[in-house]
DNA sequence: CTGTTAGCGCATTCAC
DNA sequence: GTGAATGCGCTAACAG
């Protein structure tokens, strides 16, 4: 038995050395009164950055609040600080696993800084984005971090800078990955630029006839790639008649609804872009329903390139962003980033990847 | 006048009212003063639960909170009441869909009850779990909500149900999702049984033959699935040595290592079982780098009914679970409960859906 | 270097 | 009902 006496399953009654069996967590004053010292003192080296305690004292405060197992209190700090170790991410669905990964890159960054994350999801509601963010001034976050496109909505999209800007301005830190619209600094992703490159490599595959299930209307990131790679087929010498639009929600059933509209109303293209690879997920089902076969009837690509999504089969052609590092970068962005600096952007490019849900046309 | 002059676009230093143009959010004082009252008063009508604000007051705090946009400071409410509005959400990996889907469900419920979150993604390590939650508590967290396996280590589950023990005692909440070894109320999913039945089903499709990618073998999810599986063979009269078993992480990765260690030692079995959807997808993977057709060559199972896989094809069989589901009421579980109740547990069950990945036995 | 003191923003007794 | 006073736990001047 490694582990012998492993002190009893209940709580822990400290011996016989306490006499005020307080509730709750120990606070600074204990840990003070334990050591000998005055609060102030206790308070410099638990907590204060700059050290300046005398050897003597400096070990008996650590000692007493490793022992009384002590914990500052981070609202105590924040209030008496004016600022909170809290930062805000603001995702627009955290079940869509374009989002989840780049929560990933904040929470880890986040974490290497001893941040605590405020996380929450906005399901695709710009009202609650709008009333989050709100939230996240009065919790003084040290930084908010914004995901997810912006809409046409002048409007919403003044309200919510403008909210920013509040935040901002009274110390808060702020970074969006998608459109840099907000005034903030801002992880730009370049979606034109890569569905153009897209759409030349499958004009080059010889498709010349094409569609691009475009998502709602009012989301920028859905415009800027329908509208790249439009460019990308006129680059390549085809007429805009070329390619057809269909709009339609940003998620699987929003792809399966256009496609299936596509099919209905007679497919007469040989080649579909969604405008994100849930979309596409959701394009390739409701082919495979219709009986087509991919890529040999239709041939499909998508945006993001999804890691949950990688094995598919066939092998989703698509244009890679690099999510997690997305969120990482945003978070370091906001953070290590003086108040009033000039907004600073950084560019992020998506990679064309060639697989198997595309064919050469014949 | 529907707010009429719209203030411009910039701050709103307040036309000419505003004695001291203070940074910062406005705080109740101001609110009160301009209301001519006290600040307990304002504090009554605007946080206070019970109501006993006269009407010429009451009135008067409403709007002039309103017209200077005031926001209660949470810290400080936390501090003065002692306990805040945060929710603890703890998960082994924000990037894995089958935690993301859990979070959707948790963030759902506590917005309703206009809580905030703050989660904490441990990417599996067992140690960072423990730390996160001594920092919730340190937070004061009104509830932590732990989801995610716990492992066979008795030393590890010791410490984190003491800890949770410790902030339950001071007042918090908690509640688990997976299994209830923590002492805390639990959404506690029936793994077990899910995959017993999954297993009866698939022997009643023929297989005699079977391997199951165990997972990490101190994981509790993973071995009560194996566990439930190989009791599923028994019932259908299969003897033990009919399954076979391969360890291994519980990523796609692994599966995807699983599978290759199966089929390089000489596939002897008909069928797979992936203890989660997501081994699914690299035992999937390697079946196929490896020249195997699914289902004709080896059927593949999983567990969990992941959304974002639903698509994939073909189409794959497994235990569905409701998760956004099960993280709605694991946080009505912390939340609707006396602080000192005893422990409930929900029982979730999982359903067997076969689909495509799976055939019968020739 | 260390202790004293005064807030931080708000909830809440306690008198009026 | 309403206001004045206290305290929550901690940090940050300010003096010794």
């Amino acid at each position: 038995m490694a582990e012998p006496a492993e002190p009893t399953e209940t709580a822990e009654p400290a011996p016989g050395t306490d006499p005020s069996p307080r509730r709750g967590p120990v606070r600074l004053a204990e840990v003070a009164a334990a050591a000998g010292v005055s609060l102030a003192t206790a308070s410099r080296v638990l907590n204060g950055s700059h050290r300046s305690v005398g050897e003597p004292h400096r070990g008996r405060v650590l000692a007493a609040a490793a022992e009384l197992g002590y914990r500052a209190n981070p609202h105590a700090q924040a209030i008496a600080r004016g600022a909170s170790n809290i930062v805000g991410l603001v995702v627009h669905d955290i079940s869509d696993p374009y989002f989840s990964a780049i929560a990933d890159g904040v929470m880890r960054q986040c974490e290497q800084r001893g941040l605590v994350v405020v996380m929450a999801s906005t399901r695709r509601d710009p009202e609650r984005e709008l009333d989050y963010v709100a939230t996240l001034r009065a919790q003084r976050a040290r930084a908010v971090i914004i995901v997810g496109s912006r809409t046409r909505s002048r409007d919403l999209t003044a309200r919510l800078a403008k909210e920013l800007a509040g935040f901002s301005e009274s110390g808060g830190r702020v970074a969006c990955i998608s459109q840099n619209r907000l005034g903030t600094h801002t992880v730009l992703v370049q979606n034109r630029a890569g569905a153009r490159e897209l759409a030349r490599e499958l004009a080059r595959l010889g498709h010349r006839r094409l569609a691009v299930l475009t998502g709602p209307p009012e989301l920028l990131t859905a415009r800027d790639r329908h509208a790249g790679f439009v460019e990308g087929l006129r680059d390549s010498g085809l007429p805009d008649e070329a390619v057809r639009a269909v709009p339609g929600p940003f998620t699987r059933d929003g792809g399966y609804a256009a496609a299936t509209e596509l099919v209905t109303a007679g497919l007469d293209v040989t080649c579909v872009f969604a405008v994100n690879d849930v979309m596409a997920v959701g394009a390739m089902a409701a082919f495979r329903d219709h009986g087509l076969a991919i890529p040999q009837d239709v041939s499909v690509a998508g945006f993001d390139d999804i890691r949950t999504l990688r094995d598919l089969v066939p092998s989703l052609t698509t244009v890679g962003l690099p999510l997690e590092e997305m969120g990482e970068r945003a978070a370091a962005l906001a953070l290590d980033t003086e108040p009033g600096e000039r907004p600073r952007t950084v560019r992020v490019r998506g990679e064309v990847v060639l697989r198997d849900s595309t064919s050469r046309v014949r």
